[in-house]
DNA sequence: CGAGACTTTGAACCCACTCAATGCCCGTGG
DNA sequence: CCACGGGCATTGAGTGGGTTCAAAGTCTCG
């Protein structure tokens, strides 16, 4: 396992906080673990039975086909939730994108408590998802990037700047598409004026409006 | 709105049940409700406020982008539940597919009881929704057809032979595809002898084994 | 039995993919 | 401090699977 004791040193500051917390009870009392950049937080078939809460970092949730091709379903930033799982095993596999520490919460030792405040989160998880499903099944690149960057402005609170924490690959594994494509579109984007790179994992919204008409 | 009072006449069949119910508690005690076939059971926006189980009939929900192109983001049939929501307002709508026959559970009025049942219908309905995404996202047509009849005919009871209660065009508006592909597909797997046209909305599984692989 | 809706089939096109090469960034070691 | 190396990203050229447009076929239901 690649999951490390957490020391003092990596007690997250308040500024790794996000604006809007997914409200979980009681945080203080949880046990933070921490994964450097790659790792694996749980596999696809383990027992599920815990949750977590991203403290900071980032996290690819994803599903893999005999073949290699994988589907990352999700990404998860500081703040937010990830974990439950329908059964008793993991349909999944979760990793840590950067290094990130993650906050966990068994559902059984918490008692009824704890399951309680589940089903808003997974209510949300799957809202989330069905969305999804919208982008990849009827969307174009153009479309997919644009609504990607919205979503991820949305999340970082809606400045500017954005933050990418993941590779262009994971980019194209979340939306359906190729690395290539992903580059192609960004230039595309850059070309029109409607987003700067500032760098290879940060880019500036200069035409939020377009870029929402954009993805809908 | 289109909901009509459910009269003796509606109350379904044994038949009508499915083999693997979603155990929902003191349902004799819950309404039903009866929609044509075609007709809205909740709209994108209504307030939500309740849950449902398709007693029997098919149910649709989807997402439409403003120039009308829609993805269908799950089938619900006899058995299966649906309608619970992220806040209180619909995220998508919900239309029967076929006359079609509503078991409704308001979830203010049966208090806590039920909305503990809630949370694991909801991560199902999240795992179903999560794994919809590999589809989408990175199968070609041959592969989401055949996912999409070996989930049917799981759904059904593993049986040869299978109902698709739906059009090509939901079937299309599901997988991501058009309808010439969706039918070109069935075609190909009918040449291939893995699949039998029995009538449009009815298909038989020769080779359940060679379907299974297509769709990994 | 007839009309309209749905489905199938065909032909041509196009968007995203594949394959390939170049460019860039960053970490590491000399 | 700079040179080198390796991984990631960008750019280009050509291909192909699925779409679009069009027409014929079939089923269903009044």
């Amino acid at each position: 396992m690649h999951a490390y004791a957490t020391s003092r040193i990596l007690v997250p500051s308040r500024l790794a906080m996000p604006r809007l917390a997914e409200t979980v009870e009681a945080t203080a009392l949880q046990p933070l673990s921490f994964y450097p950049a790659g790792t694996e937080i749980y596999a696809q078939g383990e027992t599920a039975g815990a949750f977590y809460q991203v403290e900071f970092g980032a996290v690819r949730i994803y599903r893999l086909l005999a073949d290699g091709r994988r589907q990352i379903s999700a990404f998860h930033l500081a703040g937010e939730t990830f974990g439950f799982e329908a059964g008793t095993t993991h349909h999944f596999f979760a990793e840590a994108i950067n290094a990130t520490s993650v906050r966990v919460f068994r559902t059984a030792s918490g008692g009824v408590d704890i399951s309680r405040q589940l089903l808003p989160l997974a209510l949300k998880g799957l809202t989330r998802a069905q969305e999804h499903l919208l982008v990849l099944g009827r969307q174009n690149a153009i479309e997919r990037i644009a609504a990607f960057l919205v979503d991820m402005a949305e999340r970082q609170g809606g400045l500017q700047q954005v933050e990418l924490p993941m590779s262009r690959m994971d980019i194209g594994d979340y939306l359906g598409l190729t690395i290539e494509t992903v580059s192609r579109v960004f230039t595309r984007l850059k070309d029109k004026g409607v987003i700067r790179l500032l760098s290879l994992r940060s880019i500036e919204i200069v035409r939020q409006d377009v870029l929402q008409i954009m993805s809908e």
